[in-house]
DNA sequence: GAATCTGCTTAAAACGTTTTAAGTTGCGTC
DNA sequence: GACGCAACTTAAAACGTTTTAAGCAGATTC
């Protein structure tokens, strides 16, 4: 097995007639270096070829430049738009990404993802897996301290924890009080699983908005489905044979709209006329369904952007001051869009 | 700024009154230690909570047990779904995974790509960016020689390089073979944009189809689009002002497909009565459509998977021998899934 | 009972950087 | 002409592992 001679920094020192550590300081640039002796070093990297080892560089820094993110549901048109934010913030101020998938948002392998990104010693992790069930019970003050900086992504608020999210509550909010504000007095729901803590803001948004309006936000009137649009069109029927009467629902996210809208097609409800139907998250395909989707457009790729922004300042302030960083939350505001599956006019 | 002391392999050694040579030997297991030693060792590291650190590991090791994904258009469900593939094939194998976006799939920053990898020392690349224009006309045999092994995810064949893609040509073929066996004989195609090599070739299926059929494939029954809903509206818009008699549509995805769809209700062309639609990707979505939309599948995290195993074989043989390793090259083939937008009968 | 072998164990030398503390210049001051 | 200073440079010591080559018991062989 031979192996070809890999030119390290020492070569290039020995080339330009100087030593190591003053290639080191031209290269990162923490202390001066004279023009001459700068330009003889790097007329020497590039006859050389040199190209600098960042292990090497991250084993005496203590510090490699990398953050890691734990995501799951990547597959998703919400996650995978997140990542690119995250990606682009990340790569704007310096960072790498390594990348971790949970394979099930309830997994239980969360020891051995943290583990691994200690082991490979990133600067800060964003957990980008939804609260659902239990998986955050790992999260307490003592293992919190023993990791590097971490940013959640839409979770419930708990002590210590530092996290970025949506309001998910005021989202639902404004996507019932539209349908309350177009003339719907009989408003279903259509949820995601309940164990998913952004379904159950939204159903707090949801009931909220039907509650300060005096109307009606009984169980009947809620039915819980599992995201895909097969299951909400299922989840639909269920609601009509239950309430005959309803018209309006209000999916918590857009497949399940669109499961919804088939089931109307399919079954002579004529949507917006006999029922408004309002989504979420304003996929870039909702615009065109038939009819045009009203849904809740979540700010997801700055989600991201501001969730490695904060991850940042973390990093740079712990590096400053042996003192425990305070912890920050941050919530990003939902807007409505109005299409044409509410049956507002399109103003 | 203080420092907590970090515990490392000679604290362990230390504590279990071994020398961290024989640590690491228990560590990673590559020569044997004697059951005494070995329990001796496991309760020092549980006493003292002992990490390792991988980046001091890879730096002697030379290898960071890492592959480098390159990859644009990640908010898409064909890049995501194939990352998924990629990260599952690649935690099974145990390598990390580096995640670097263009944002443009003709980026000019592929230079800074690369050398960003090759100072990580990543142990293999994963190009998972989209044949566009010339944004390949970096990859030569002497620029490749200077990089670890490198998988290219659907671009056209070109010596030196390895490659996996799916068979677009047949994908189109099968798609526009349907709509004939189905009766059709006008039968149009909206393309992603013309630079896209995948679209050259799901064009050259459609027209081979065609052309095997004595049926017309002339341009004014061609049209481009840029992968969105949007440009697929105006697309088939344009296509039937142009030929009125148009029966069939191929849209080279999914979206396009949606697009071509909310145009023909809103002017009243019934789908699939009087016009075919075929779409390309079979999105999660495209199932719900109305009508429920006949498309080609892509096996795309298979993709990733393939792309990931190979690459390891890769990296492996590339450590054992000093011959380079040959460059192979995989193809998938889609398959077509009927619906009702094309009006067959769903068997 | 010497020689050989087997199975662990170890000291020391990498791996490729950065940083620390100690020079070394040359230059202006008094 | 001694002194202090500014501006670079440098030798050597980290950083936390793995690996190499040698060493050391005890068992086996002749």
């Amino acid at each position: 097995m031979e192996r070809k001679p890999t030119v390290t920094i020492i070569d290039v020192a020995q080339r330009a007639g100087v030593s190591p550590g003053t290639v080191s300081n031209a290269l990162t640039g923490k202390r001066p270096v004279s023009p001459e002796t700068r330009e003889r070093i790097f007329r020497a990297i590039t006859e050389l070829g040199y190209q600098p080892n960042l292990v090497a560089r991250s084993l005496v820094n203590r510090s490699s430049k990398t953050i890691g993110v734990v995501a799951f549901g990547l597959e998703f048109y919400g996650p995978s738009r997140t990542l690119v934010g995250i990606e682009q913030q990340a790569a704007d101020l310096g960072y790498s990404l390594l990348l971790d998938l949970l394979h099930r948002p309830d997994s239980k392998d969360v020891e051995a993802v943290l583990d691994e990104l200690i082991a490979r010693r990133v600067d800060g992790i964003i957990w980008a897996v939804h609260e659902v069930g239990d998986n955050r019970s790992w999260i307490n003050e003592r293992r919190l301290h023993s990791l590097p900086p971490v940013i959640f992504l839409t979770m419930e608020p708990r002590p210590g924890a530092s996290i970025v999210s949506t309001d998910n509550r005021t989202g639902a909010r404004l996507a019932t009080q539209h349908l309350i504000d177009i003339g719907r007095r009989n408003i279903g729901i259509i949820c995601g699983p309940s164990s998913w803590w952004e379904v159950r803001e939204r159903l707090a948004g949801w009931s909220g908005a039907l509650g300060a309006a005096g109307l009606e936000s009984s169980p009947p009137l809620i039915i819980e489905a599992n995201w895909t649009a097969r299951s909400g069109e299922d989840a639909i029927k269920t609601l009509l044979e239950r309430r005959p009467n309803i018209d309006a629902v209000f999916a918590c996210n857009d497949q399940m709209a669109l499961g919804a809208l088939r089931y109307c097609h399919a079954n002579g409800r004529r949507v917006p006329d006999d029922l408004s139907i309002v989504g979420f998250d304003n996929t870039p395909e909702s615009a065109y369904f038939w009819p045009a989707l009203t849904t809740v457009r979540q700010h997801l790729a700055e989600l991201g952007r501001v969730a490695v922004n904060e991850l940042h300042r973390q990093i740079e302030r712990r590096g400053q001051s042996k003192y425990p960083v305070p912890p920050v939350s941050r919530v990003l505001q939902p807007e409505l869009i109005v299409r044409e599956s509410s049956g507002a006019k399109p103003e």
